[in-house]
DNA sequence: TAGATTGTTAATCGATTAACAATC
DNA sequence: TAGATTGTTAATCGATTAACAATC
């Protein structure tokens, strides 16, 4: 007995490449292709065999030695791992632009992330329907939350309001929080957090931007536009420099 | 001469943390902070102080040694390095839901991403005006990228469109791709990409949640909600568990 | 059997942290 | 000077990659 505290303990490269397995294998559920080894599934996302057969192993027990994965099974064994066989009921607090357009987005849902509730103060949108759900006055939050026992909360309010709606929505229960405003949160323990700062990105993307200008300005001077390459790329799911 | 391509050989997570100090150190600008010490500074971002200045030592010359970091100083060239010490005119292709809570988001603007261009096939959306700037047809889009010398467009129509999308901002002449689609993009060399997937932010939480319920049991078996912690934190930019 | 594949351990690589001389 | 601080190198830690026995 090393560290084995829980099934928790896999580091956090590896939690974040498991949606990208998952995404690739319903691809190819969707075509119709049955079995996949290490190799060509690790080809497709950019990766190193060992490395997926590493995270896989964190888990264990997707195949048999020396047999390729079945993508029937595989599926279904990562949704369970992620938590998601099961629809995760999640809550939109602030229904801005950014609040209404996630509860517009489809796709939420079907990933396993149907909202079953949209909250403002604001009494103007309280009422206003967005795909068959009212946005509700924020009084009614921890209700709905119990209601349908939502366990995510998305925080879509200015970053002032931010803190204050996470607390509300800890107490009402909420156990995993995504915030997209621009403040560190402090939570009690046992409940996650995952920020998401669209700032952030663009900054790490601006210093690539600016990186390459530099050097097309070193290769060839006095040119308005540098000459298009072709290799092309992808990345561990988030960005790089092709 | 060992490794020194231009001055972009940056560890990617260097360059993710960039932006966090730019933000804390802004604040302390706005309550009128002169001086801070990589200790200070660090502490309140949850990191060490000597990952702190390893990160800065890439970039070389914010302080004389011995001395404390100047607020004054340090901002400027932090905006310099990641490359928003002048405006990035950036463009947003998909004038959807998401695409217009991002066309409103004023913050972009202000920390150095003025949108100048929003663009849709949709003939419905051409013309409606956000924030003063009308939708335009996407025909239009290498004209403007010219004119307002756009570098980095972002990526918010359906899927399927995404890589076409994105081949025609390259041709146009953007440099850098912020890509809100679930689609893994072809890029020629020489444009960066950033992929901003949601879905995948909320995976990784999920995965935690699921962990969280799951510890909940063990220490507390038939108890509806477990005890509430304490403690708090702060991550790396990203999530972590409180 | 021969070839292909996995699970699993060991080797490599890179990022974080600690240590400390130089400086104020 | 004594105390505090940085820049910079070395030590530690963790994640990625390679290697290979076990299996089909």
């Amino acid at each position: 007995m090393r560290k084995k505290r829980k099934g928790c303990d896999v580091p956090e490269a590896t939690i974040h490449r498991l949606p990208l397995y998952l995404e690739k294998l319903k691809l190819l559920q969707a075509i119709g292709v049955e079995d996949v080894s290490s190799r060509q599934l690790a080809e497709s996302l950019d990766i190193k065999a060992s490395q997926l057969r590493h995270d896989f192993h964190y888990f264990g027990g997707f195949s048999r030695p020396g047999r390729p994965y079945q993508v029937e099974k595989l599926v279904p064994a990562l949704e369970k791992i992620i938590g998601i066989d099961e629809p995760v009921p999640t809550i939109i607090v602030g229904a801005g632009h950014l609040g209404q357009a996630l509860a517009n987005y489809q796709n939420l849902a079907l990933q396993g992330f149907p909202v079953c509730g949209i909250f403002d103060v604001n009494p103007r949108l309280i009422g206003l329907e967005i795909r068959g759900q009212p946005i509700r006055d924020m009084e009614e939050m921890p209700r709905v939350v119990k209601e349908k026992n939502a366990l995510i909360g998305v925080i879509t309010v200015p970053a002032q309001y931010a803190q204050e709606v996470a607390d509300r929505m800890v107490e009402a229960g909420i156990v995993g929080i995504f915030n997209f405003a621009p403040t560190d949160l402090k939570l009690p323990e046992g409940v996650a957090l995952r920020n998401e700062r669209m700032a952030v990105g663009l900054m790490a993307l601006s210093f690539r931007v600016k990186c390459i200008l530099e050097s097309r300005l070193q290769h060839s001077p006095a040119d308005e536009v540098g000459p298009p390459g072709e290799s092309a790329a992808e990345g561990d799911g988030n960005d790089q420099v092709s």
